[in-house]
DNA sequence: TGCCATACCTCGCGTTACGATGTATTACGC
DNA sequence: GCGTAATACATCGTAACGCGAGGTATGGCA
């Protein structure tokens, strides 16, 4: 996949890889990986960029005597989420400028978001 | 709408707004705006990108004493298109990802994909 | 004459993904 | 016991990319 059609989705994937339940770093990226695949380097650069836009809130905790951070998503990681839906239907609307699909009967179809 | 979310969009939308016929950059930026809006120093950057990538060829014209440089798209910017709308069933899968959505029921849906 | 639209282009900056690299512990096969 | 893989974290440098700021030039209109 492109990696440029990758960017915007990375940090969103991060976010509802946690929504569900605290994850850490090691998981997100297993979890992640039939959807989408991202280094260890983007992971963690991306878990530390959300702590800082207060996305999400860290816990360290043992696990088997190795440490784990444990990541939980914040109202203002949900609401990236929320943010991430509308911008679907944009991007929407420019998927069929570029396959130049005709909008006028796509109100028949069961649309693909929310 | 997300900058990063558009990164993976741009470069394939110059390409669309050339497809059905040769255009120059003036009328590209038109064109595209009302789907997604770039600078004119974004899009120059990516008209010589994709010329240097052989998906565009380029053609000096003289219009009404000014001159104008039209693109026309190529066969490697054709199946940039085809290559965008397969990612696109990625896409698909990994929105699915983020917003929870059931994937059992998905098939029973009109896609919104080719 | 001044200003806007048209039409092109370049430079520098900030953001971002990622490979390379490093550290440390547990688990398992030989 | 020892090497290797898996688990689990982190940092650094690089390259790609979008964009604002700025530049050049012509045509049309008030």
């Amino acid at each position: 996949m492109d990696i440029q059609l990758k960017r915007g989705l990375l940090e969103v994937c991060v976010l509802a890889a946690i929504a569900d339940e605290d994850s850490y770093g090691y998981k997100i990226i297993k979890d992640m990986k039939p959807y989408i695949e991202l280094s260890e380097s983007t992971l963690y650069t991306i878990l530390k960029r959300l702590e800082t836009a207060d996305m999400l809130s860290v816990r360290t905790a043992e696990h088997e005597g190795r440490l784990r951070k444990y990541y939980h998503i914040t109202r203002a990681g949900r609401k990236r989420i929320e943010e991430f839906k509308s911008d679907w239907t944009e991007m929407l609307s420019i998927y069929r400028f570029v396959t130049k699909e005709d909008e006028s009967h796509v109100k028949d179809n069961i649309s693909c978001g929310p």
